[in-house]
DNA sequence: CTTCTGACA
DNA sequence: TGTCAGCA
């Protein structure tokens, strides 16, 4: 069961992604001027993408199937990141005690590794 | 050979 | 959005 590869660790070109998504490489670029995506740049200025932009990609290409302009995906993409953060933010806060937080604020003896380690996926 | 940016018959 | 040029 080695198949977890960190859904932010950006590793796949774009001809990967063109295949994956079905959508042209003019395409992606495109959404990424957009601010749509953010994928990350090599030194050789190359756009490598991460699991997250994958299916962020997936999600745009079922809105612009959908007919949805750019415009208003934006607003569903954003607007559904605030739901996860805020998701996110309920579950981390339920993870950990009231005397967990402190310490993690103030430098305590519990780490940041271990502190993620516990999160549920 | 693959990807990138800029431009437009 | 497609496609071609000229680089890296």
């Amino acid at each position: 069961m080695q198949n977890n590869i960190p859904r932010h660790l950006a590793i796949f070109p774009i001809s990967f992604v063109e295949e994956i998504t079905n959508l042209t490489a003019r395409q992606i670029r495109y959404y990424e001027e957009q601010d749509l995506i953010h994928p990350v740049r090599n030194k050789g200025k190359q756009r490598i993408f991460s699991l997250n932009d994958l299916e962020r990609l997936l999600e745009i290409k079922s809105l612009i199937d959908q007919r949805v302009n750019i415009a208003g995906i934006k607003a569903i993409l954003s607007s559904r990141e605030q739901e996860q953060n805020a998701v996110a933010k309920d579950e981390f806060a339920q993870a950990f005690s009231k005397k967990e937080l402190e310490d993690i604020v103030h430098g305590g003896s519990i780490a940041l590794n271990s502190a993620c380690s516990k999160r549920r996926t």
